[in-house]
DNA sequence: TGTTTTTTGTGTCATATTTACACACCGACA
DNA sequence: TGTCGGTGTGTAAATATGACACAAAAAACA
């Protein structure tokens, strides 16, 4: 441990944290990771303890290449869940002056997507859970507006990047894809239309999974094309819906 | 001045700036305002000396309210022009380690939008000059990069706001608003359909300025209709060219 | 001054895109 | 065995987009 005031300045400096709004999707829902505060390290030094948070942390100054470095790593430390720097979208700086009660902390926001199915194992349930995204209790600091705000970025993300299929997992229906973007656009879409316009974007692929459907019911279960949709990125387009 | 060394940590904490883009549009092309660094403060303990730079400037931890305000105040000392920090819309953060090579410095990007004509003569010539943004030269620590960020951002958010309109006179004309459009998305429209397009939103006003149109070379005057636009916005709407 | 060039405003038609909509299949469940 | 619910599929109407030409006058030029 550091001693104290081992770090001089000239002239005063903020502290600066990376937060995490870390989606992930049910097949039903949408959920978001939140850490209970003050489980962890002392809870002496810190601030609403025992409220819900994101989870986040300090930047390490020597040793965190970028912030969303320091996203990473503490997402790691709080939840147990291992995510490269490089899946880290940026929402936006929080700096209002009060918004720490102790010294002034600037926290950079970040999202993530993963698939719920894949990581729920790895999360560690002692310190991190789950929650649905419209059951969101109230957050410490202004985590609330971070969340918000993270969503919003995401709905308007999804028009230019697959989110859809960072959510899913690697095989996924068409129904389960429009339950997805439905929940994350807050709209309703006709069910042909939609399976219309994924067609043409040529961004599914099916997945023969050599049982032979036995009927209509049993939906068809498809992979998300990364080559198509690279091709179809470099040449400029936007996914409408 | 401050003592040395009088302010101290228990753990290192990173120097926070906020850089500004400000766009202003003259009629032909974008230009972006920069500063030549080393003129102003002390010389001595800075990086870049001589070189052309983004205004900005540290966080005043104790008296800015958020890094909008810092890019306020950084504004207006290093260029004179006064700005709200409510006209600054963030860009992004730049953390890298090595970004500066005196101590960690992390900047938080902004660019903001001007009416050319209104400010330019509140820009002092002294310190800061108008670049077209395509005869940029090469610029101190990441700014390029930032710069080039920042214009993305526009290209992007002029899809959801009427940024048009900020950056043009009170009252302008429509080719001079489809110009603007092509500077910014960098391609051209017919000019038949351009109209069409902007007539069918209905957030122009034709401005009556008393004298009778002596013939169709002489362009209708409009205002932009922000009524109207924000009618518009609150049913949810996309501005698509 | 006259001539040429440039700029602006305007409307229609062909094509592409979007939206609305109905039925057949079969599995799940009672 | 019957009913219910979820799935797949195609077409027609409405809407939006994109291409296109001419007339008028200002501006540039000789």
């Amino acid at each position: 441990m550091a001693k104290k005031g081992q770090y001089t300045y000239e002239y005063p400096h903020p502290a600066v944290t990376a937060d995490c709004v870390v989606f992930g999707y049910d097949g039903k829902e949408l959920k978001v990771l939140l850490i209970r505060r003050g489980l962890e390290k002392e809870a002496s030094t810190m601030a609403y303890v025992g409220e819900w948070a994101l989870p986040g942390g300090f930047l390490d100054v020597e040793k965190d290449r970028t912030v969303a470095h320091t996203a990473a790593r503490e997402l790691k430390e709080e939840t147990g869940l291992k995510l490269s720097y490089r899946e880290f979208r940026e929402v936006g700086t929080y700096s209002d002056i009060k918004r720490d009660p102790r010294e002034r902390v600037i926290t950079v926001a970040h999202y993530a997507l993963v698939k719920l199915a894949e990581v729920q194992a790895d999360t560690d349930a002692d310190k991190a859970e789950w929650f649905a995204f419209g059951d969101v209790p109230s957050l410490a600091f202004d985590h609330d507006k971070i969340l918000r705000d993270a969503f919003s970025r995401l709905k308007q993300n999804i028009h230019f990047e697959p989110v859809g299929f960072e959510l899913l997992p690697e095989v996924f229906t068409l129904p389960q894809l429009q339950n997805l973007y439905e929940s994350i656009l807050e709209v309703k879409f006709d069910r042909r239309n939609f399976a219309n316009k994924m067609k043409h974007y040529e961004i599914l692929s099916e997945v023969d999974d050599g049982t032979p459907r036995r009927g209509t019911r049993t939906p068809i279960k498809y992979r998300f094309d990364r080559e198509n949709y690279d091709r179809l990125k470099r040449s400029g387009f936007q996914l409408e819906f």
